[in-house]
DNA sequence: CAGTGGTCTAGACCACGCA
DNA sequence: GCGTGGTCTAGACCACTGG
């Protein structure tokens, strides 16, 4: 490990913030693991002790990792996660509770992106896609219908979404591309339910809906997936707490 | 002023923190205020300048201060403009740009509350509370319609509502009736437009539209305002962003 | 008991904004 | 030049956890 540098612009708790991060963001820790104490970076790294303090308190406020007194310091969830649960968690959306939720794959296959997909991922011309479109039960009712688009670049082979539905897409994302989404955009707005997706559904057209877009990205803000859900809005609601 | 506990369970950060928090929320300052500085503070309670200062980041941390290098520390924006602000900002809201937003007050009055806004308001029997139906617009063109119910504990006399439209509700809230909203829950769901709401909203019935619903609370945690909207769909589309 | 994080002090030097 | 916040050090005592 490289020694920080002492009398840089950057302050030294920045910088060994950047080291933590990094070690945390490679895979050198993983959610769950203890990592080295005040008094042991403070060696390390030849700072005092709230330097490394100061360190370690910001990425607990950036919720990537909590301490417990007595115990030590350890490595969060990944963000997205926490926040996703946060702003609209998937048990609290519906209006039943006791849910049994399960997706079914409708198809995993390669298209072109329209000009919107192109652009929300960044792609060059000519650039595929891989087309994911789910729908999304609980209690064995449809609730969302769901395409997800990601890069070809970034899943050269289709099958490798099959496992999808067994664990959840940002986890395979992070297991088996050593990917980790750290940020994602969203927007929705109220739409009306067309024909062919009232079939999948099992409503009418004309229903009101959710249209949700979300674009995910990686840790160097590369986008890796575009995600278009209808949601039912007689079977869904969204709560949100402002403090 | 008390000195702070030295030697108590609190924390003399806390303490501090919760002395400030205090002068802000009763009006001692306000929006734009400069608080004292960490020396001053660490003169006035007896800490070390590293105790003030943890006081005055933890409330910049959560909005409620902001500090400028060279110049002090200012009181921010109450919590909730800015929420509101981060979460779905009604500039951003709106597709087109440039836009020129106005108010019409359609009705205020005293009516009985239903039961759901009298369990929102947590109103005891026979509670009345204050009703103002409002057309929210931009380029005088209708996108919100919106009824607040306000407890007539609250806001005894309707009138003292009417100047709503030259500053906001919570503006007026803060300055009229000493109440500040810190904190507010919010619930939406698609729905289609109804007949009664497509004539203020010059549309046709319908159409999709976001159900919004959000009761607001002030500092004590007590229920001031219960808030009911339509929003046209076609006019607006949210964003969040997920960090 | 040793190790951890939680709090606190009393210093220090710096970059910035302003008069 | 002075006051501000931003960073940093080297100590200290405490409460909690675990062996």
């Amino acid at each position: 490990m490289e020694p920080l540098q002492h009398g840089s612009v950057i302050p030294l708790y920045h910088q060994l913030k950047e080291r933590l991060k990094e070690a945390i963001e490679t895979g050198r820790w993983t959610l769950g693991d203890k990592i080295p104490s005040e008094n042991q970076l403070m060696d390390q790294f030849g700072v005092s002790r709230n330097t490394s303090k100061k360190a370690i308190e910001e990425l607990v406020q950036e919720g990537i990792l909590y301490r417990v007194q007595g115990k030590g310091t350890f490595v969060a969830k990944p963000k997205l996660q926490q926040s996703l649960m946060g702003f609209y968690s998937f048990s609290k959306v519906l209006k039943e509770k006791g849910l049994n939720p399960k997706d079914v794959i409708l198809k995993i296959e390669e298209v072109s992106p329209t000009e919107k997909i192109r652009e929300a991922l960044e792609l060059g011309e000519d650039e595929m896609v891989i087309e994911m479109k789910r729908l999304r039960c609980a209690n064995n009712e449809p609730y969302i219908l769901e395409s997800s688009f990601i890069p070809k670049s970034v899943v050269q082979d289709p099958k490798q979404l099959n496992q999808v539905g067994e664990i959840s897409l940002y986890d395979l994302f992070s297991q088996q591309f050593n990917i980790v989404v750290t940020r994602a955009k969203e927007a929705f707005e109220p739409v009306l339910i067309r024909a062919e997706e009232s079939e999948y559904l099992e409503t009418e057209a004309g229903q009101p809906a959710l249209l949700l877009e979300r674009t995910a990205f990686d840790v160097s803000g590369m986008p890796v997936e575009f995600c278009i859900s209808i949601v039912r809005g007689d079977r869904c609601r969204f709560y949100t707490e402002l403090t």
